[in-house]
DNA sequence: CTTTCATATGAGCGTTTATTCATATGAATA
DNA sequence: TATTCATATGAATAAACGCTCATATGAAAG
């Protein structure tokens, strides 16, 4: 390795100077981490169908009404879906039009590939 | 809830058969799962800046190279960097377009919100 | 061929995470 | 107000994960 920190045309310095500061790079990190669990997942593209309350995402996913639960949480405090009563039910819906940009990437990359 | 798997305007069994099947399910869950840590994450930022080799990267994080080094298989291994032997380095990029995209979009959600 | 040096890898450890189970909460309705 | 029913939550457990340490690999240089 270069004694000088240079790769290629860069240095080291020079590249970690473009990098987003930490506090974003783990919101980032974060944020994906809620992307990377199947039962979310799977929320995530029923409600690209329709909203949905707790209850109907347990079926659809086949699991229980506490698993779902608690991953709704997940989701919620990550700002990813949003809650509205009627009724007796709490019905669940996505919360902005980044995450279907986000998901239309990584299903083309997967598609690409694997 | 209703006792008809109904919800709103769709039956549970219709939002079911929109679904991308179990296996694309697995796999997006899997590609989000890589970019949820941020050494990864620190990794494909640096990344976007310059093809890297391994001590440079431990250098930019201020790792090991044994971590950094894990880190990298599992990003090749999702098949998110390629790597090419120069003399006694082997360097590091990243592997399509998409990633970038992915990213873009990730940040924004991000920005907007917290 | 031998040595060197960058990188890769396997085992071990502590931490995080997803689910389950039992139970709490609280809005709607009787 | 009391009951019901959908949802939320806390503790416990098992699995997955990231890092470290020690060591292996293998291409390049001597």
């Amino acid at each position: 390795m270069t004694k000088e920190n240079v790769c290629k045309h860069k240095s080291i310095l020079e590249i970690s100077e473009k990098m987003p500061c930490e506090e974003k790079l783990y919101d980032v990190a974060d944020l994906f981490k809620v992307f990377g669990d199947c039962t979310r997942i799977k929320i995530i593209y029923g409600l690209f169908e329709s909203e949905l309350c707790v209850n109907h995402i347990a079926q659809l996913l086949n699991m229980t009404q506490s698993a779902i639960s608690h991953q709704l949480k997940t989701l919620k405090d990550a700002r990813l879906v949003t809650s509205r009563r009627e009724g007796k039910e709490i019905y669940y819906a996505l919360a902005d039009k980044h995450i279907k940009n986000i998901f239309e990437q990584g299903y083309k990359h997967i598609c690409e590939k694997e």
